[in-house]
DNA sequence: GTCTATAATGTGATAGAC
DNA sequence: GTCTATCACATTATAGAC
């Protein structure tokens, strides 16, 4: 049973890496919690990786591609916009409660290194379908032609989104302790409902 | 000139601490950053601190009350809802644009410390108005009952509220690279948009 | 109160045996 | 590949002169 659990090492030590660095951040990750998360030795991990920044930008590498949904067909169908909403809305928050720290790791760690770390930078970018923000323009310009939604800056609208999916689970020691008594079972309900909340509040205010 | 430039001491400090923290965080500050910033002896620190936590915590306390506006006489007064929510907006993102790092720093270090530093806990609980959330659920029914809005749970539209206001200063990092290809000045322009168009976005959504 | 010098510790990284 | 032992350095903190 051990053996169908064990990984290889350098795995092992991805995983326990992405576990504390996304929980402490670089400059609060210690080499010997990684390690011993792992189960390894500590010479272990520079064997592997080298230096802790390397292992760092593995796990950064790793993990950042997740900060905006990879594919999003929904804009690419045949479906209305409201549809596309509720779609890229349920999906989107879907993938936060399975990933909940990412987003606010990944905006600390771009935050923390204004322009250091370049290679890091170039994966960041490289891992961003930044084409999203095209596709919501001409969407967005295409709707209010037809008349289907009222005039609105695409930027706004599109920000407006991401901040209602997004900030709930970066801001969660904030919000749960303002509006929550910081109840966190009640705080995960919440976060179950708000799909449908979110996409049904952006179409309220958009729709003609 | 520079005489009445200066500070006391401690007071120097309290201003570099802030500074050096709110930009690195508990774990990438160095007491002798704070100390060339202060323009004084790296001691003084520990004279007038005793120690690093010490003086994070009173960085800490000096700037958690910021995070959300103190009074909000707009609830109390006699103007309408839609007003009201133009109000606590304007009034929040004004805020923010002279204090953009706040939000970020809260939450981040708040999460460092699940259950570590309970004076800090305290201090944090005590700034906050949280019989703000209590006033905005009784204004949300109020005016429901009313037929005023449509039928809403106040605390997915409190939160709404809090996301766009002030995700965008939280997520600048992530949102400049991905929607404004990380052009600073612009995001700046996007910003001072932002009041106007987050009011109008949310009246439309519950306005019947 | 403010400084210089230094202690005490933590931590990333390496050498070298196995 | 993996371990033990250790280095080299950064950093918080203190002692003590002025």
């Amino acid at each position: 049973m051990d053996e169908l659990l064990n990984k290889d090492t350098e795995e092992k030590i991805l995983d326990a890496a992405k576990n504390v660095f996304i929980n402490k951040g670089l400059d609060g990750a210690r080499m010997q919690e990684i390690a011993d998360e792992a189960k390894i030795n500590k010479s272990l991990l520079h064997y592997y990786y080298r230096t802790k920044e390397k292992l760092f930008m593995a796990v950064f590498k790793a993990v950042s591609g997740k900060i905006l949904p990879k594919s999003l067909e929904a804009l690419n169908s045949d479906i209305s916009i409201f549809e596309k909403i509720e779609v890229f809305v349920e999906n989107y928050i879907d993938l936060l409660i399975k990933n909940p720290s990412i987003p606010l790791f990944v905006i600390t760690e771009l935050k923390r290194n204004p322009n250091g770390f370049p290679a890091m930078m170039l994966d960041f970018v490289k891992n961003l379908d930044v084409n999203i923000v095209q596709k919501v323009e001409m969407e967005v310009r295409k709707e209010i032609e037809k008349g289907t939604i009222r005039e609105i800056d695409y930027r706004h609208l599109f920000i407006n989104m991401l901040s209602m999916c997004i900030f709930p689970f970066a801001g969660r020691p904030l919000i749960q302790k303002i509006a929550f008594e910081d109840n966190s079972s009640e705080y995960d309900k919440f976060l179950k409902e708000r799909a449908k909340e979110v996409s049904s509040f952006i179409i309220n205010s958009i729709k003609i």
